[in-house]
DNA sequence: GTAGGGTTAATG
DNA sequence: CATTAACCCTAC
């Protein structure tokens, strides 16, 4: 009819933020009834709420594009002071539980005409089995697995919804134009590492240390030295009694870069949003 | 009620 | 013509 398009406005954005640092993200029903958020979101449904929140954190978690500050919003400072000083809690809405080890590596057979049944193994395996070190642009993804399997001919578009939304879980990255697996999942997905004689560890992790990293975000590039810096130290340790401690480390590098990451996502958004911060409160995490 | 897949209008 | 944001549908 007249409305083709509701666009969601600053005033509704920021309530449903407020309604997730609140109630935390999932109940939406729970932010949609509460009278603090009720008058503003008055017009949307808790599925809107979840749709958009989808949104926000897929554009907040596609690290890409940071000069582009999507906050359109003049800010008023005096009329709309700044929300609940007491919050934090909630990291970020896009690092989710991505627990899928036994992630079906089903052949799919093109024979069988498979509608729905899992698009996203298809591209996860496409991007497996390219191993594009700059990652693999649409068009190969798309080529690729229309090779494998029969899809619809608006598959290409799909295609770059599911991108999205595996970047959104964490299992895929962008990095310019194209797509690629992200490390961590990457690891657990084509590693079965289980390799009782132990043999020796190959050093040749180079695959992304001589690529440009000037196109990704700082969070990400302390990811990046970190692993950088574990292969060097996985190289050099010759001792097997080193080993084991070499493993401990690198496990703990690991989770202190990932914490560090979602410190960085944090500090982001809170700086898109217009919200000051001093060293001194991001050293002590008093924000 | 929620999560996720999928579709369509809008925009660069 | 590719991508995004709002919307819709279905399974759990």
């Amino acid at each position: 009819m007249g409305a083709p398009k509701q666009k969601w406005t600053s005033e509704e954005e920021e309530a449903l933020r407020r309604g997730v640092l609140k109630h935390g993200a999932g109940k939406w029903r729970t932010i949609q009834k509460d009278p603090e958020f009720s008058p503003v979101l008055s017009s949307r449904s808790n599925i809107d709420l979840k749709d958009k929140w989808r949104n926000l954190s897929f554009s907040a978690s596609g690290l890409g594009s940071r000069d582009k500050l999507r906050v359109p919003r003049p800010k008023a400072p005096s009329s709309s002071p700044s929300p609940s000083p007491q919050l934090l809690l909630l990291s970020a809405p896009n690092n989710v539980a991505e627990a899928s080890p036994p992630e079906d590596c089903e052949k799919s057979p093109q024979d069988d005409k498979t509608p729905s049944p899992k698009y996203s193994s298809m591209i996860l395996e496409a991007l497996d089995e390219l191993k594009e070190p700059n990652g693999s642009e649409v068009a190969t993804i798309c080529n690729f697995i229309e090779q494998r399997h029969e899809v619809q001919p608006n598959f290409r578009r799909l295609l770059c919804a599911k991108l999205r939304r595996l970047i959104g879980v964490n299992k895929v990255e962008k990095i310019d134009k194209s797509y690629k697996l992200t490390d961590s999942y990457a690891k657990r997905a084509l590693a079965p590492m289980k390799d009782p004689s132990l043999k020796k560890k190959d050093s040749a992790k180079s695959s992304k240390a001589a690529k440009g990293l000037g196109q990704l975000s700082p969070a990400l590039d302390a990811a990046e030295a970190a692993a950088m810096k574990v292969a060097d130290a996985e190289a050099k340790s010759h001792l097997a009694n080193e080993h084991m401690m070499e493993v401990e480390r690198i496990g703990k590098m690991a989770e202190e870069t990932e914490s560090l990451l979602e410190l960085a996502s944090e500090l982001y958004e809170r700086c898109s949003r217009g919200e000051a911060l001093t060293i001194l409160q991001v050293a002590h995490r008093e924000f």
